[in-house]
DNA sequence: TTGCGTGCAAAGGTTTTGCATGGCA
DNA sequence: TGCCATGCAAAACCTTTGCACGCAA
């Protein structure tokens, strides 16, 4: 399963310590440079890749064309746990619902689809920004 | 609402065409060089997205950092319609189903979010790549 | 004529890749 | 020792932008 080098170890910590966030590439490579041994993007890259096809860490992305997002979930998945994407202010909404789970259980049922929640990202509009009172680019 | 070229002429006939298909920018290029008279890329970029701002085409992206694709949808968007995208194969499943309107109505009710079927993409695994004779990357 | 649309090329940003070096087991 | 991991730089990729020219109204 791979070596246990000092790049991984500082990687997976900052993930682990800001599991309640999402990181970029970028934002991982930057906190390693200040947390003493600096680690190259394409490390940061490869390393993300092999931890998110190990299911250790989801990655989603955010915003098209924009950096992908990476977040520490540890080998157990959260469940019921949804991500809805305003368009309008570009936040990342949180959501912890069994009803959507119902969602996953109708594809499965009608349509043959195995669904990840893991993955999926419902994209709309959120309430501040339907009211007119949206907050602008602030991002999770 | 701006010129009537024979370029956007062009383009929007492609897509027409082929509203039952995804089509990239790309790939319209490069029919546009097929049809006789060729539209630049930066011109398909700019028009497609006045397109898909009026909301006579629709844009999605099937494939993280791979090119977006675009349908005609027409003045009126078609209801009930559903992505779900196959992380194994590729392929971008497209389902009629009043079921899934209930999701909208439920994050609608339950989080104040306006869902927009257009945007979302369900990610998961196919019917036949759960059964393990998924067909590779058949895109559509 | 006026201003929007176009095309080319260059820039922009994120991610991947090649290759020599370094480090883990 | 052997092989994987790393780092740098360059490449790849899609998309956007600047600017001069062209064309629709």
């Amino acid at each position: 399963m791979g070596y246990n080098t000092q790049q991984r170890e500082l990687i997976l910590g900052l993930l682990k310590e800001n599991a309640g966030r999402h990181l970029t590439a970028e934002e991982i490579e930057t906190m390693t440079r200040r947390g003493g041994k600096p680690v190259g993007k394409s490390t940061v890259y490869r390393y993300l890749d092999k931890l998110v096809s190990q299911g250790a860490v989801r990655k989603y992305i955010a915003e098209e064309g924009k950096s992908a997002c990476y977040q520490y979930t540890g080998a157990a998945p959260c469940k019921n746990h949804y991500h809805l994407k305003c368009s309008a202010c570009g936040r990342l909404l949180h959501v912890e619902c069994e009803f959507l789970d119902e969602v996953g259980a109708h594809v499965l049922e009608h349509h043959g689809f195995v669904l990840s929640e893991e993955k999926t990202i419902l994209y709309g509009l959120c309430r501040e920004c339907v009211e007119g009172r949206g907050q602008g680019g602030t991002h999770d």
